[in-house]
DNA sequence: TAAAAATACTCCATAGGTATTTTAT
DNA sequence: ATAAAATACCTATGGAGTATTTTTA
């Protein structure tokens, strides 16, 4: 399974028409037809029905976008924390007899 | 960022030592460092500091390492109630005029 | 100097593209 | 008849491998 499954089958979701969802994730339908395929073969379960005239998620697939986007959610938070930390400075002062270092940004919230 | 890049991230937060770390993922030394340089790189932020003596979590290593853990469970999760749901059988039965379905598993818990 | 990470390549699996076919309304 | 999904096939990118070099304790 990977991170742009996710992103794709979420748009599918969001969509219920593979066509614009692969416009949305910038792939063509195809592409985007077996990628969702790979996904429900590797969960060995179905996670859309589909007719040429109509997408519908499963009750599978309905489950599992929840926890999709609840996927893609933490790591977004993630690296809004990595950026956060990483774009802090370490600077160190004295207090008395001790050096004492901390992190702190240049900019205030 | 890729699922497997998360996998490789945890497994050398965990070890503290990309040889070990490897073996742990399955892959090589070479191919997990270029795995993590690649995360590194995409996040635009150190995640560990290395020596060839040591490896530690940089403090956006160690935020970081809490997300990528949430997210895989978040996901196994998923896996695991499409298991559940994709198992489960439909079926309908007559209550008065109605006929109701439901969804049922052939083995109790 | 020895153990571990980084680099420099090579290869091949597959994500995504193009073209076409199938299908349901 | 038509719009949309599936299939067949092709290509190129990059993930992973082998071999080697660099580093530091």
């Amino acid at each position: 399974m990977e991170l742009r499954q996710l992103q794709h089958f979420i748009a599918v979701a969001e969509e219920l028409n593979f066509t614009r969802a692969a416009d949305r994730v910038h792939i063509v339908q195809s592409a985007l037809s077996s990628s969702i395929r790979g996904l429900e073969d590797e969960l060995r379960a179905r996670l859309f029905v589909r007719s040429t005239r109509q997408v519908r998620l499963t009750p599978a697939g309905r489950a599992f976008l929840e926890k999709a986007r609840e996927a893609l959610r933490v790591i977004d938070v993630g690296r809004e924390t990595v950026a956060d930390i990483a774009g802090l400075r370490r600077g160190c002062f004295r207090s008395g007899r001790l050096i004492v270092c901390r992190r702190f940004s240049i900019s205030p919230p």
